[in-house]
DNA sequence: GCATGTTATGTTATATTATAACAATCGTCA
DNA sequence: TGACGATTGTTATAATATAACATAACATGC
């Protein structure tokens, strides 16, 4: 999978795409993705940085919508059940899924510098975790693979600003 | 290594050994494990069941310790920084860490059936994360590695009440 | 249409997890 | 011993998340 969320790229392409993906996705299941649902998506899809709960909820006020705490935690509730996102334990916010169609856990990479989170789909890392949940008779049933560091881009940017350190 | 979480062992030693091993890792470096901080430890390792501060705060305060949140948080944070115990971010809740001397961060494995957390030290995982990482320019810094199932022990039991399912 | 059950939202309150800020005390060592 | 840094005490509050119950919107069979 490309990285997309480090790599320049025409963001309103990812927002069309996943809200008509949503769109597609939930009316085929019959799920119904109500204004706010779509909304608090479009905020998670504003760009790549996670976004958290009271940040989504300042916003969603800003454009009168309800903003009382179970508006967006219901709203994000309903999104990840779908799929359409995925909550980051480490830093307690939420990042929209490239990839809803098929049910998943992702792997992500989060760039500390830029904020930005990019989720893999590694099948070094799959295949690691499977292998080491057998040898202990250990099964599977979710994860959290959440790795911190820099992108490739931020490093660049911090070789060209200290090129000596 | 083994998972020692999930087996029937003599905890007494497991407890007795990590505190002995705090206090001379301290002594190395000039750190003070002082009386609450060697409680936290004590209490984080009174099972394999990792702890939330607040029920740590709880006992502490049965036991006549000061009993304000950041008493606790405070030597979390001690203990965390001396790779003394580790937090599982998915569970927002802390455990004792088998191997303190080297510098790490733990791959875990959480048993939801019995709440029993195993450190794992996979050179699966270990190289998963380089590779996934590497194929994207990614300089890893630290990771969040939870996996939640259910151990070897709990599904032998479980196959004994319901073996037809 | 409309009664009914289900789903979604509104509203208030509160639970849970964690930190800020400043004061007081303890330990150490010149 | 006195001065400094580390530790702890204390109060308040921030940040994240859910419980509980009321109301509204929607869907469906009659």
């Amino acid at each position: 999978m490309l990285a997309t969320a480090f790599s320049p790229h025409d963001h309103t392409h990812c927002i069309s795409t996943a809200i008509s993906h949503a769109q597609s996705l939930c009316a085929d299941r019959g799920a119904r993705l109500t204004p706010v649902r779509q909304r608090v998506l479009e905020l998670v899809w504003h760009s790549h940085q996670p976004i958290g709960a009271y940040e989504l909820l300042a916003r969603l006020a800003n454009e009168g919508f309800n903003s009382a705490p179970p508006t967006v935690y219901r709203a994000l509730e309903f999104l990840s059940e779908h799929g359409l996102l995925h909550k980051l334990d480490s830093i307690n916010a939420y990042v929209g899924c490239c990839n809803p169609d098929t049910p998943h856990q992702g792997h992500f990479l989060l760039c500390k510098v830029c904020n930005q989170a990019q989720e893999l789909d590694s099948q070094y890392i799959t295949l690691a975790l499977k292998l080491s949940a057998e040898q202990h008779g250990f099964e599977i049933q979710s994860h959290t693979i959440e790795i911190v560091g820099t992108c490739q881009g931020c490093l660049d940017k911090s070789k060209i600003v200290a090129p000596n350190l």
